[in-house]
DNA sequence: CCCATGCATTGACCTCTGTCAAACCGCCGG
DNA sequence: CCGGCGGTTTGACAGAGGTCAATGCATGGG
């Protein structure tokens, strides 16, 4: 089970919607969708956005909501997330800067989108979205690119949930996590995620995390600083336990 | 650990294409992803392509492979599947008539598609494809439609695999296939899968599989005949099971 | 600066599911 | 119609990992 700080959602974000501003400054403008577009195409997406702040633990949608809002990921880190009828969760995606949210040209919201850390986004109204998208093939186009690249990153977390023992699938996750993160001058990274939010990435407990973990800085591939900090000592070590070897 | 009866891939595809058809007869013409097209795009697009006829176990793309070609399921069903270093095999799709399979805007397929039953598949060279679906909004509209739903039940299943215990996984997948397999008159439907397959679907292995079977069996829930065939006599009491009550 | 709170670690135990092995039995070919 | 093959079921057993519980220790508020 899992406990986000603030549950308050959507209200809080109307409150704190900044003016509207453009895309000059923004820093995901050439990774995001939308970084194809001409400049009046982008201007007129941006008039149909509006940039918001969201704090570390507040959920933007809950899974089974109709689906009103998609977003970029301006800064931040966010989580996707499903659960079962009796609270198990699995977290089915980890978005960072420059990723695209919400469920566009469906009625649905399939699962929760919660901030891991503080965070910015590029927010729009789904309707208005799908339509701005439906007429430039282009933006179409990047979303078609994104979606398919998510689904092979999806397939692929499929085989580590259905095949990999507990020991690969932390190997694979710490792998996974310094391949997107900027470690710090001493090499180590700061994860986006509690010992809990790993389980729930990794369909295991908060426990077996944990196991492993202290596991690998006992034979010394990994060192543990602070809760949240991780830095990886023998990275070839950890491929090789991530392989299954 | 897999075996396939027949593994010789893509040649035999070659040797086994039909003449260049119209579309007029095609089955799937209003469900498959060309569906929206004129009738002149969709001469022009069934140009480029052609007509194969698979047999059960054959692979026609296999994992890491160069993405050459994409193609439309006319008729049958077939799996898609990663598998780690050391062969253990996760089923992360299954497809039926008039789903589209292969990998387009990608160079790599990242997983392989073998077919289950004998099928008829409508294959594009992919380069070609591409280059057709950049020109056609609708039809890339379509396709973004479709893999905007297949993440979402690709999303789905990773609860199934991260959270699910062995029998809330067998009673979700008789489930899912009894929505999605015409019912004989005794209301019996015929798996399309062996047991394994059905393991390396749910993340788990063939005995568990198995002794979950007998014992929904045991208890009068569901009824088996022959080796495929199951039918669902208490329903109501596998919705239950599939939700973990 | 120190304490309290909540996350993380560690331990003990137990169960679910995987593994190995044998028996069973549909289904196909002869 | 029969026999054998290959998929399936069943059994016995072991172990990975889940559960419950206690202890440890960062971190932030007073």
């Amino acid at each position: 089970m899992q406990f986000d700080g603030a549950q308050n959602g959507a209200l809080p974000l109307m409150t704190r919607a900044c003016a509207p501003q453009s895309c000059d400054q923004c820093g995901v403008r050439d990774r995001a969708i939308c970084a194809d577009l001409s400049e009046t195409d982008r201007d007129a997406l941006s008039r149909i956005g509006r940039r918001v702040t969201l704090h570390a633990g507040q959920t933007v949608m809950w899974e089974g909501d109709d689906s009103m809002v998609v977003a970029n990921v301006i800064e931040g880190t966010l989580k996707l997330a499903t659960s079962t009828g009796d609270g198990r969760e699995q977290i089915v995606g980890v978005v960072y800067a420059s990723d695209f949210i919400g469920r566009p040209f469906g009625a649905r919201t399939p699962h929760s989108v919660t901030a891991l850390t503080d965070a910015r986004l590029c927010l729009f109204p789904r309707g208005r979205f799908d339509g701005f998208a439906r007429d430039h093939g282009d933006l179409q186009h990047r979303l078609l690119q994104r979606t398919l690249d998510d689904l092979d990153r999806t397939r692929a977390w499929m085989l580590l949930l259905g095949r990999k023992t507990a020991r690969e699938k932390v190997a694979t996750f710490l792998l996974d996590m310094a391949r997107r993160l900027q470690a710090d001058p001493t090499g180590t990274i700061e994860l986006p995620l509690s010992r809990q939010q790993i389980a729930d990435i990794l369909g295991t407990t908060i426990e077996t995390v944990s196991r492993q973990m202290s596991d690998f800085k006992r034979r010394g591939i990994i060192a543990l600083v602070g809760r949240r900090g991780v830095r990886l000592v023998d990275g070839a070590a950890l491929e090789a336990l991530a392989e299954g070897v």
